[in-house]
RNA sequence: GCCCUGGUGGUGGAAUGGUAUACACGCAACACUUAAAAUGUUGUGAGGCUUGUCCUCAUGCGGGUUCGACUCCCGCCCUGGGCACCA
């Protein structure tokens, strides 16, 4: 008998496969869809991660399980190319990135396909291929032609070393990612995206979708909706009020001050009626250089400057208030403006340093807090009931609120409002290796006036893709600029409008441009006319059930979820299939080094996959990373622990090729077969692998010591449900056992439910919640007949002694429970 | 500070109100072998003695609910992740 040889069986079978049709999805089928999509990778230098490999297997079980269900299956794969470490390796090397990202899409591919992956590859696709970016630069083209991209000037993070723009994800503890330097910042005209338009439908559509829950939680929390009120604040001697936006309305009695921002505008506005105007000018210039670090530092002291000559009205009280600056008020929150009380711990600490009166208007429950929070000893933030508050007095916060809003709306001086965090996406990168952004500025067209925008203009739709130009460095200009403003040529462009010359966007899309839409594009790969034909996208979409990393889940996650509702919006999908593009999300568990570090190259504990299928086989390699424990759970790699893996692969391959097929499967080992089958089909649903491989390890020790074995239905049977964790093997073995087409093409096998039904049971007898016994029963006996037995039984009888039970608790097949 | 995870043998873990420690690793003994590896068999939470189909104790810590709690509730500690002056 030939000894298992994974090299050569795993090859020959990744062969049959891969030249035949049995992974493609087919367009037009009659069959029912289904979509399963993970995360594609950014193609690294370093190849793919053992991480990759954990969460593409447990996809491609459920893949070849749909299949075998009889679904059409879309799983399909490609590459998230653009990026900054192919850049910087460009930028060493002098290599084009394209050759760079053509080596390691390479390479990712080949190890995929070691690993026996179901993907679709006819429908490969990559974000960097112009075919592609063409309709990303077209997404862009639409966002602007609906209001949805803008310029504006904002300031951006900035490494004086490497000198060049970083993304706010670039940064690190107020460091450059990649050199370390301290990161300034730079004032710079940047395209920005109205994701803020979409805020609400973004928080609201996620009942509408099945993401596990701490998901859609991180997914709200980083939208941060507050409801809240907006109420004005009449400035004393002029016709002008002071907006603030407030979620503690019930509190307004007790504001005593107004807090501004350091940038509002009103104080460059009225700065000639600001008697210290030089003073609060000093404080907003001294508050720009406080870095992010700094500003974000609960500890830090509370600073500010009272605008001298300013009063205001509290349109609750009347009465007239200071007006006051202070770093602690973010300028993009809210409309940059705080009203201030004894309510909020930074208030309190402001109005305490400099003197500020303070007032109180809520009562905590407690009373040794009441009287704290009445003295002023401390700040009270919660809810309570009111008092200083007029007609309110006496009402709960909750039920004070509307009502306080009603009656300053009444004299125009507040109204409801929904705020929100979540702020526009800055959009513009100054690097190479991206998509260019497809748009033109002509001076001339500027000059005749209008918005911030004008001037620009989208490159015309048949003259997309804009394609990056092939430069001799990479590397970003001492301006900040992306290389592309260094090539004259492709910057300049005759004005689509007035035929003037004008100039390109050298600034580039962010890696996420590419990964926003990409699930369309899987649907309809090849297509010229269009970003989706509308039959397929109808077909196809929504994706079924997506999985990826948490680390996704405030960026890519939600801005592909925004760029759908938006194509979904233009009508560019089609408007049948609803405006969510996943319809389930899930999310894996990094797999860490040996020890439970990070695996890193610099701490030499990564593991390569290639070494892993060289050694053991990819057999091996994918049942062990289903089995290393659950899915979603962090888990460290144990080289010791393969072993076990690849010795079960052994043991099965050992016993199908030896026993005899003959013989009629024993009634006991045939029943724990379907058992088997019935737990590997839920365990799959529920992405519990670990104990979906374990229950099959079960079966087989068993399997292994009955002497008559298994008939060649039930060697069937085990095969299926076994050939999508470890397909070559399955494979080889059902080739063996002399049946034919494919394993991976069989139906998933039906258990047989009276098969499963237990006659006996093995039920639990306590004593005041002890086990003391464990008799067999019939199933169904009743609770009297259970006593006759249990009482019967001398190790009861002396146990018990001569107390007498007090009470019996009976539950049906399981177990009694006798209480003396 | 707030939100979300998780805490079980020497190790990865199993069990979501009913036999705690499945499965696997490791370890030990035995068999096979000149020997080793591989393989197979058996044992393996801790402690105790009267060595048993025995007893006691153990699921981060402290309380509670329950006939019965790893599981539910309250308080606390620790790990990992996210957000962080958000009005």
């Amino acid at each position: 008998m030939a000894k298992y040889n994974p090299r050569k069986i795993e090859a020959k079978w990744q062969e049959k496969w891969y030249g035949s049709s049995v992974f493609k999805a087919k367009n037009g089928s009659k069959k029912k869809k289904y979509y399963l999509m993970v995360e594609f990778p950014y193609p690294s230098g370093d190849g793919l991660h053992v991480g990759h490999c954990r969460s593409f297997t447990a996809f491609d079980i459920i893949a070849r399980k749909r299949r075998m269900q009889g679904y059409n299956v879309l799983y399909p794969m490609g590459w998230d190319a653009f990026g900054l470490p192919t850049e910087n390796y460009a930028i060493k090397k002098g290599v084009h990135p394209s050759v760079v990202t053509k080596k390691n899409t390479d390479n990712f591919r080949r190890q995929m396909k070691s690993l026996g992956l179901s993907f679709d590859w006819s429908r490969e696709i990559n974000t960097t291929d112009p075919k592609y970016y063409k309709w990303t630069q077209w997404i862009f083209v639409k966002l602007f032609e609906n209001g949805l991209a803008y310029k504006a000037k904002i300031s951006i993070n900035w490494c004086p070393s490497c000198k060049i723009g970083l993304a706010n994800e670039e940064v690190v503890a107020g460091n450059c990612e990649r050199c370390g330097t301290k990161v300034e910042k730079r004032e710079k005209d940047q395209w920005m995206i109205k994701i803020t338009n979409y805020a609400e439908r973004l928080i609201r559509d996620l009942d509408s979708v099945d993401y596990l829950e701490k998901i859609k939680t991180q997914q709200k929390d980083w939208i941060g909706e507050s409801h809240g009120a907006l109420v004005k604040f009449p400035v004393e001697g002029v016709e002008e009020f002071i907006e603030v936006f407030t979620t503690r309305i019930d509190t307004i009695f007790s504001g005593t001050f107004l807090i501004l921002s350091p940038g509002h505008s009103f104080i460059g506005k009225y700065k000639n009626k600001i008697e210290n105007i030089d003073e609060v000018f000093k404080y907003r210039e001294d508050s720009k250089n406080v870095s992010d670090m700094d500003r974000t530092n609960q500890d830090k002291e509370i600073t500010g400057v009272q605008l001298k000559g300013i009063t205001v009205r509290n349109p609750a009280t009347n009465e007239e208030m200071p007006v006051w600056v202070a770093d602690f008020v973010l300028e993009q929150y809210g409309t940059g403006a705080v009203f201030a009380d004894a309510h909020d711990k930074r208030d309190f600490k402001m109005g305490r340093k400099y003197g500020i009166p303070l007032r109180t208007s809520v009562r905590p429950d407690d009373e040794v807090l009441a009287q704290k929070t009445k003295n002023l000893e401390e700040s009270f933030e919660g809810e309570g009931t009111l008092y200083n508050s007029a007609q309110f007095d006496g009402l709960k916060s909750a039920e004070a609120r509307p009502k306080i809003i009603t009656w300053l709306a009444f004299k125009g001086l507040a109204q409801p409002k929904i705020s929100y965090k979540l702020r526009d996406w800055v959009f513009s990168r100054q690097h190479y290796w991206g998509e260019p952004i497809p748009m033109i500025y002509c001076k001339k067209c500027a000059s005749m006036g209008g918005s911030a925008e004008a001037g620009w203009m989208p490159v015309d739709e048949k003259d997309l893709p804009v394609k990056l130009p092939n430069v001799k460095k990479y590397k970003p200009t001492d301006t900040g600029e992306s290389p592309l403003a260094l090539i004259k040529k492709w910057v300049e462009v005759k004005c689509p409008k007035c035929g003037g010359l004008a100039q390109r966007e050298t600034d580039t899309m962010p890696n996420w441009a590419g990964s926003n839409w990409y699930y369309l594009r899987y649907v309809d790969p090849k297509n010229s006319k269009k970003l989706v034909d509308e039959a397929l996208s109808k077909y196809w979409m929504p994706v079924d059930w997506y999985n990826g990393g948490m680390e996704h889940t405030t960026l890519h996650l939600l801005y592909s979820r925004f760029i759908f509702k938006f194509l979904w919006d233009i009508g560019a999908v089609s408007t049948s299939i609803g405006s969510e593009p996943y319809k389930k999300r899930t999310s894996h568990g990094m797999v860490l080094g040996e020890g439970g570090i990070k695996m890193s190259k610099s701490k030499g504990n990564v593991i390569n996959p290639d070494t892993v299928v060289k050694q053991f086989g990819a057999d091996t390699l994918r049942l062990y990373e289903m089995f290393m424990g659950p899915f979603e759970q962090m888990i460290p790699w144990d080289t010791k622990g393969v072993v076990g893996c690849r010795r079960f692969i052994e043991k099965v391959y050992n016993l199908v090729t030896k026993k005899d097929l003959s013989s009629k499967t024993e009634e006991s080992l045939k029943k724990l077969l379907h058992k088997t089958i019935k737990k590997v089909g839920e365990d799959i649903e529920l992405m519990k692998f670990n104990t979906a491989v374990s229950s099959m390890m079960e079966f087989v020790n068993v399997w292994q010591v009955s002497e008559i074995g298994l008939e060649k239905k039930d060697i069937a049977d085990f095969l299926t449900i076994l050939s999508p964790f470890a397909p070559h093997l399955a494979e080889e073995l059902w080739r063996n056992a002399g049946f034919k087409e494919m394993c991976c093409e069989q139906k998933w096998p039906k258990y047989d439910e009276k098969l499963i039904e237990e006659k006996n049971i093995l039920l639990i007898v306590q004593i005041n919640g002890k086990v003391r016994d464990k008799i067999i029963a019939n199933v169904g006996l009743s609770q009297k007949e259970i006593e006759k037995i249990v009482f019967k039984s001398e190790k009861i009888k002396n146990l018990m002694g001569d107390k007498k039970p007090v009470k019996i608790i009976f539950v049906p097949n399981k177990l009694i429970n006798i209480v003396i």
